[in-house]
DNA sequence: ATCCAAAGTTAGACAAATCTAACAAGAAAA
DNA sequence: TTTTCTTGTTAGATTTGTCTAACTTTGGAT
């Protein structure tokens, strides 16, 4: 409920754990230490705070799963970075680099902010872009 | 020397000591510890710190003084604030709030990013600048 | 069916950054 | 000069996030 005080480290957790679920259909502790660069024991510490916070589930030694709130607040976050890497290639950034500060800028940037970056790019993504949760009806 | 690896923390006080001398010509702990609303044994810690780097000095109960590393180093760090200050007004964002997230910002991106957002800014502010072919200063 | 390696967990150490409380020094007032 | 207030410092507790080492569990190879 109150996840409004999240840090960027469980932000992090989080959101790798979203992303891996999108990927691999499932986050084991073992790939979320690998993509985070932190060690086992770290990932079993967050996320003991994340089900605390009623953001991920787990049954014992298996793969993490996200709660209906953890999965709104990691797609949430996940957009913001999607949005700011594509700001920052667009503003010249490597894919790499832009793929690394999204991932600093996403935890620290006020709502302001981000919208302004949104109005920035709109013009731009204009385009037969098939976005997620946006106004887009798709058409299938 | 080493300065490479100041955490962010210990850069905002760097910088405020930086600031808080050429608002006021001297950087007391007690407005160091105002501006960035921590409690003044959080600023001794943190001088104890930015001294045994060589950042700093200071004379016990009195105020502190930027070595000349320490100079250079708050002035990067302040041309960075600036630079991400300016380039978040130009999307749009409120000043208040540019000043804030400029100075979250300023910790995190890399060099590559800080760079696209120079070139970014450069047509705009292509005022006092005579001859400037390639002014490339950053790196060290 | 048993064993063993890989994956996950638990316990405890450590570092960074903050705080409160208590103490010390300097400046200002009396 | 002596007292008092402000400023600065020191000591130690707390929180967060990381690690290593040691353990437990699972599941595949034998």
């Amino acid at each position: 409920m109150d996840h409004t005080k999240l840090s960027q480290s469980l932000e992090d957790y989080l959101e790798m754990v979203h992303m891996l679920r999108l990927a691999n259909g499932i986050a084991r502790v073992k790939d979320i230490a690998a993509a985070l660069t932190v060690k086992m024991p770290s990932v079993a510490k967050a996320m003991i705070e994340l089900k605390k916070l009623g953001l991920v589930t787990q049954e014992p030694y298996s793969g993490v799963e996200l709660t209906e709130e953890g999965q709104r607040v990691a797609a949430m976050i996940l957009n913001r970075h999607i949005l700011l890497k594509g700001f920052l290639i667009k503003l010249g950034v490597s894919e790499a680099i832009a793929d690394k500060d999204a991932c600093c800028m996403e935890h620290i940037l006020s709502a302001e902010t981000l919208g302004k970056i949104e109005d920035f790019m709109k013009p731009a993504e204009a385009a037969p872009s098939p976005k997620k949760t946006k106004a887009v009806k798709n058409k299938k």
